[in-house]
DNA sequence: GTTTATCTGTCGGGTAGATGACAGCCGCCA
DNA sequence: TGGCGGCTGTCATCTACCCGACAGATAAAC
């Protein structure tokens, strides 16, 4: 009945939102290390290879974090949304970069310098526990993504891309749900593994069904049944 | 000119053996709420779907951690070796089990309650850095695995997957580097997300050339140089 | 206004790799 | 000794998807 139960993707998770989940005294103290800044569509908040100096939160905005590949493909591991701790499965021992983490849109940014972070995690264990909660979140979510890319075609991707942003940003509105994101069919792509021109055959593909269909430029489902019925056909 | 940088892979990582890095007395303290069992081969540790009740540890023997798919494949996340911890992706808020966790071969296993664990996670925060340390592990790997399967073709993959395993269970012998290993060709290809068939034909192409070759089933390493550059031709 | 960049839709052709089939090999047990 | 199950090698077939190309649509830039 739940939507979990119904397989199509990880559900919207309470883990994202690290920081709210910090009780008030914690988040100021945390925050009293930080800096914040207001920076514009496209620029990058770190990039592979950088030396690991911060962990990040956004206020407002959108960023994505992904591999870019020689070839210069992109391979989009997630999006933050504010309030979303990012950036932090290197700091171990000064890892550097393994992904670049961009900006989507105008966003304003806070900066935590590393140290103060982990020194805040070794004397804050409810921080730590919350910390190990959103890194599970994202092993499992990586684990399933994986999962899907090797055992499902496109279609059933797309479909379960699109149930999984359903949940996590959509809005729902008598029965159907539009997406509260502006994606482009680039980043769609990214996210499945996929090229951009099969991703835009899928969605008309898609549209034609009745599934789903365009509200200035947004993606609305009008039905998650019918959706995930197109899905199907390929293994799982 | 290390191994890193030549960016075959992960190099191997000391995040792996959590139990080793614990200062011995609360290594003792954790593992006297466990219990200790040996298995044999192919027996479950737990499966998809399970409750999460516990997380292990492996005295000896070797376990592989994988998402099963409905159409009967696996997709192989990570092998377990001894004294790593493994199982505790899950333990946050008792989600139920994404992957399955089985033994390769005859081991012993030690299991410790979730309770357990994170009461002890909660009041040892050095414990808490080491499980955070251990989870960034697995999110950068899985992460360098997913850009590889969308970037790279099955012959770049193959190569990639023994240069990370000749990192961590290769046995250098002049010149020559051993796998210390006994993996099937099914369980290469679940790694790499191809089929058994491509993954055997890949690795005979692999032997002509002169890369690797095959001592008593398994697998030597003649020039990781050579090998490398078998890879190459795929974007990357 | 015109220009320029970015995003979207669609179409053929080419190919990597899945799929299925079959044969050889080794270890194991009766 | 023979039979059986798991692992390996190799082929011929088929198809989902990538790739390149091009045209319309939208939005930002001059």
């Amino acid at each position: 009945m739940d939507r979990a139960s119904r397989g199509l993707g990880t559900m919207t998770s309470p883990s994202t939102d690290f920081f709210l989940r910090l009780p008030d005294m914690d988040r100021a103290k945390l925050l009293s290390c930080a800096s914040r800044r207001e920076l514009n569509k496209g620029e990058l908040i770190f990039k592979i290879g950088d030396p690991t100096t911060h962990v990040y939160v956004l206020e407002s905005g959108r960023a994505k974090v992904y591999h870019p590949t020689p070839g210069g493909k992109e391979v989009l591991l997630w999006f933050c949304f504010p309030w979303e701790l990012f950036g932090l499965a290197e700091v171990g021992h000064g890892e550097h970069r393994q992904a670049t983490a961009q900006l989507c849109e105008r966003s304003t940014l806070v900066s935590i310098p590393s140290e103060d972070f982990q020194d805040f995690v070794r004397t804050h264990p409810a921080a730590a526990l919350l910390v190990i909660d959103l890194l599970s979140l994202r092993v499992r979510s990586l684990g399933n993504t994986l999962q899907q890319l090797v055992a499902s075609d496109v279609t059933a991707r797309v479909v379960m891309l699109l149930a999984r942003l359903s949940a996590s940003c959509g809005k729902p509105a008598d029965g159907e749900v539009c997406l509260d994101l502006d994606v482009t069919q680039q980043e769609l792509a990214d996210m499945v593994g996929a090229t951009r021109q099969t991703v835009s055959s899928t969605l008309s593909m898609l549209r034609r069904s009745g599934a789903i269909y365009f509200k200035n430029r947004r993606i609305c489902i009008t039905s998650e049944a019918l959706l995930s019925r197109m899905g199907d056909g390929a293994r799982g």
